[in-house]
DNA sequence: ACTATTTTAGCCAATATTTGTCAAGACAAT
DNA sequence: ATTGTCTTGACAAATATTGGCTAAAATAGT
């Protein structure tokens, strides 16, 4: 399934002509991996964002929220209570829990 | 951290008397298991909620929803991003992705 | 069509996470 | 002190995730 965070991923790198191989170098990781990031097969590792964000001038909240949403994402996917489920978290984030 | 799903389990269960490894045993589960589900140490499998459900008479629906909802939290807890991300899932979620 | 480059898919090994089992400990009631 | 309930930690087994390698597929240039 494609991610929010992968597609920004690679909306940044293809705009500043970075290739995979390039930006797979610069990470220290194989391009086959930062492929299937981007395509939503595998998720970047969270201490990786900050890393990936600086490479990319990209802004790292921005990322963050991406990459974080992603993970809701995948807990709630194909989930009828979804929205349900949702309201319930905020409530308690607010609540300070 | 204590979850709302396995406070709810309790509450149920000690309303009806139940004992931990009454239920345990009728789940064909340790009691220690049950025991940290409860207190939030352990996640009860998805599949599992059904069972769960039928065995404290509760409604399946409202367990799903506390359930989904723990495993977002475990998410987005201790995330400054995290109000940000949940409206991102949301719009999603809106749009039938 | 041929070549070079970039991207994707499949498989394997290493690592990390989750899960169940068991034994021991804490706690309350008697 | 004994009994019954619940909690906790340690450990191994099962499962999932991760990254690397390689070959195939897609894309672009000539």
């Amino acid at each position: 399934m494609a991610t929010q965070f992968g597609e920004r991923i690679r909306e940044l790198r293809t705009k500043q002509n970075m290739l995979l191989r390039q930006l797979a170098s610069k990470m220290d990781m194989d391009t086959s991996i930062i492929s299937k990031i981007e395509r939503g097969d595998r998720q970047l590792k969270k201490e990786q964002i900050p890393v990936l964000a600086k490479l990319l001038s990209a802004n790292e909240q921005e990322l963050l929220t991406l990459w974080l949403a992603d993970q809701v994402m995948d807990v709630v996917k194909d989930e009828p209570l979804a929205d349900e489920a949702l309201k319930t978290v905020s409530k308690n984030i607010k609540k300070g829990m």
